[in-house]
Parts: structure tokens; sequence; C-alpha cells
DNA sequence: AGGTATTCACATGAAACTATTCTCTGAGTTAGG
DNA sequence: TAACTCAGAGAATAGTTTCATGTGAATACCTGT
């Protein structure tokens, strides 16, 4: 037994197709940024006043995920440091928040409470007044005489959540500051986010604006051949894998991080199947790996009001799929998955409810339920109207049906527990 | 036939409520001088 | 009298509920030909 389990973690070492995995965490932040040159440049430009000790123009970034956004900005903060450094010019602080963080998002008093934690001060999780959290921060900043670049990631995020007042006030802040100067990089996955906001906020927030178009699959393929170079052992690739991670990101608007996702966990699943090789077999093993586990996990973590609505759903859907290829002798121009409605998943919830012994909870809330599943893409929701018939949402799961199974285990699971 | 008006069954919004977590404050208590 | 404890007031948040209003189109109901 001893030795059986010696030889596996022999072979983890020995075996291993990575040279060093880390290269292809999404949190690597890479010493080159293959095709943003110009997004990287027109940053350095815009900002490099500050090297003067001169407040800059507020900047927004836009671009779908992956497309190197925060990569970019936090490349120039990075070079932008140690040129201020070896200047010992004026005093230069670069903060970045990622705002949809768990621990960050949705409120402006958190937000500010992860700033004065960055600038070094420290404010309870609650308790106070946002008013003196705000007192706080102004005077954790206005110390001494600073520069202060504030790179603000997924920033409609929070905008959506909170009014924009909060980047209103950001933007004015400069008024009651004597001796540090803001500047406010936004960052933002939403192309359409400038267009909602506030006229006031955006004429003030977004001075300049750069634009990250996605990246083509010949661009994903330099990047993707650059880091499996480095984080792979040699040889270990098969001929076209590459090419096919690249192909299949393409897809989904060119996201980088999802390539090198693809990419690490298909060395994964090789790894685990003792291939010397990764093939392209395995890209598609770990496409589908990665949609499981995004599944499964978010199932598994939702409350137990989700769970039974979710169940109500699947229950449903197994229910339909039955009686309709049991009628299709009697009307074979029904829809093969006859579609599922807000009224049956309400109803079948309450009698799943009541069979729990589980509260009720009204058909508001489980509208909105049904609304965060569908964001979730374990739904699919589209809202039509039958005329008469009324109005309601028609709902269609989308997890694939070997999934399905696995979260009904899963829920059932966590049900019997109470 | 053609045009309004209704109506259904929810969707969507806003506000208010509840429970929980946390800070802060000041009264009461305690121990030591 | 200084230090300590502990209850109560106030804030913020998440998750709801309550109340109100909105909505797309199939049907009902007119209208005049």
């Amino acid at each position: 037994m001893v030795a059986k389990i010696q030889e596996i973690f022999d072979s983890v070492d020995k075996d291993s197709l990575f040279r060093n995995k880390s290269l292809l965490q999404i949190n690597h932040i890479p010493e080159e940024i293959p095709h943003r040159d110009d997004q990287i440049k027109q940053i350095a430009s815009i900002l490099a006043p500050v090297l003067r000790g001169e407040r800059t123009s507020n900047l927004f970034l836009y671009g779908k995920t992956g497309t190197g956004k925060t990569l970019s900005a936090l490349f120039v903060k990075d070079e932008l440091l140690k040129r201020a450094d070896k200047n010992n010019g004026p005093k230069l602080k670069i903060e970045y928040l990622n705002c949809k963080l768990k621990k960050v998002s949705d409120t402006e008093y958190r937000i500010l409470a992860e700033l004065i934690k960055k600038l070094g001060g420290e404010v309870p999780t609650t308790g106070l007044p946002t008013e003196a959290v705000y007192s706080k921060f102004l005077e954790i900043i206005d110390q001494e005489k600073q520069l202060l670049v504030l790179i603000l990631d997924e920033i409609d995020q929070t905008v959506k959540k909170i009014s924009s007042d909060f980047l209103y006030n950001l933007t004015r802040l400069n008024s009651e500051l004597s001796k540090t100067q803001i500047c406010v990089v936004g960052i933002s996955n939403d192309l359409t986010f400038l267009e909602e906001i506030d006229p006031r906020v955006k004429s003030s927030l977004s001075e300049e604006e750069i634009v990250f178009p996605p990246y083509n699959a010949l661009q994903l393929q330099d990047i993707l051949a650059k880091r499996a170079s480095q984080a792979f052992k040699e040889g270990v690739i098969q001929q076209g894998v590459i090419a096919k991670c690249a192909a299949y990101a393409a897809r989904e608007h060119g996201d980088a991080r999802r390539a090198l996702d693809l990419l690490r966990i298909a060395g994964e699943v090789a790894e685990r199947e003792r291939s010397t090789k990764i093939l392209l077999k395995h890209i598609d093993e770990a496409n589908d790996k990665i949609e499981r586990d995004k599944v499964l996990d978010v199932i598994k973590t939702e409350p137990k009001q989700f769970q039974l609505v979710l169940y109500s759903i699947i229950k449903l859907q197994e229910n339909k799929g039955k009686k309709t290829s049991g009628q299709r002798t009697l009307s074979s121009r029904k829809e093969e998955n006859s579609p599922i409605f807000t009224g049956d998943v309400f109803s079948f919830y309450q009698t799943l409810c009541q069979s729990n012994r589980a509260e009720i909870l009204t058909q508001r809330r489980v509208s909105d339920i049904i609304q965060e599943f569908d964001m979730l893409g374990i739904i699919n929701v589209r809202v039509i109207s039958k005329g008469r018939g009324g109005r309601m949402r028609e709902i269609k799961l989308v997890i694939p049906p070997q999934i399905i199974n696995k979260a009904k285990e899963i829920i059932e699971d966590s049900l019997n527990y109470i």
C-alpha cells in the first residue's frame, strides 16, 4: 500500500507535464503582454503626468472579459511605480481594487473600507455611519502631499448595485482635498455602461477612453504559445492543441483568460490520465470539466431556497419530457421539450416546500430567484406573452443531462440535512 | 372586416420590514489606594 | 477613583415581504359597410 502511494507521489513529480504551472494561473502577470502595445502606450501616455506630480485626466478602459484590461493597467501601474521610485519625485500611490470581489462588492461602504485598508488604515466591517468612513478616507489620503491613482476594476458591477453617486463623489473629492490629488482609472466589461450612467459623472469620469478589442484566434494562439512554452515541459503538447484552444476561446469573444484556463485544465486532465502528451481530446475533456465544475459549484453553494426552486425546475422538466413523449402520437406537432412557466415552478415549489417543512417564499421572490438562475447560466429564460393567457417566463434548463443527475443528488443530499 | 378595449398572469419596481452583525457609549460594578 | 463589564442605541447588510404599477398579445366587443 505504502509503496503504491509512494509510486503515485513519485509519478506526480517525474511525469509532470508542467514546468511551472503558475504561469497559466489567471493571476499571473507576465513580463510582456502581446498585442496590447497600443493600449499600453495610450494608458502610459495619459498617466505619465503623475510622474511630474500633476493630476491626470480620469481614464476609462473598456473591453470584454479576458481582453487584457486589468493586465495592462497593472503593468502600467508597476512601471509607473518603478519610475517614480527612481525619479525620487513627488509621492505617488497607485491602488488597484477589484470591485467585484465578494468582500468588496455591492456597497459604497465596503469599497471605501477596502481602500482604506489598502492605504494602511483600519475600518470596522459594520457599525459605522458611511459618512464617518468617508471622512476617515479623506483624512488618510490627505495626510501628506501625494498623488493617488485609483484603479477600479469592474466598476460597472458596483454602479449597477449602488447608484453612480459614488463615482460622482469620488471624482469631486479633489475639491475637498488640500494636499492630495486623486485620479480614477475605471475598468469595465460592459460596453454600454457609460451610456447608462449619470451624464455629470460621465463627463468628469471619462475624460479619456480606451477600448480593448477582443483577441482574434491568431493573437490568442500567439499568447498561448508564449505562455505554454514556459509553463509546460518541452514536447508535451501535441501539434494543434494550441490552435484548438485558441479557436475555442476565440469563439467566446476572444477571452484569453478562458483560453489559458482551458490549456491548464487540459494539462491537468492529461496528467491525471498518465498521458505523456497533451492531446486534442484533452481539450474537449477540459472544456466539459470547466463547464461541469462551474455549474455544480454554483449549485452546491446556493442556499436551500434556491436549491428548492432549481429542484422544482429539474423535476418539472423531467415530467414534461415524459409526458410529451407519451403524447407524441396524439399531437406530433408539439415541440419536443415543451417549456416550463413561472406558475408551474411556483406551484411545484410550494408543494415541495410543504413536504420538506421548509418556509414558502412569495411568488415575487421566487420570480427573482428564477431570474438569478438565468444570470448564472443554469437556466434560459425568456419573457413571453400568451395573449389572454397571461405573461410569464418561459424557462429552459440548459445544463447538460449528465450533470442534471449529479445536480439532483447534490440537492437531495443537502435537503436531507435539514 | 377592421378597429378598440379587456384581460390574463405574471413581470418589474419601490419601499418597508426582519434578523443579524458590528461599533460606540455611558451606567453600573469592581478592585485597589 | 481608575479600570472593567455589559446592556442598549445606532448603523449597515442580506433577504425577504408588501404594495403598486407595467405589459404583450390573444380574445371580446363594437362599428359601420
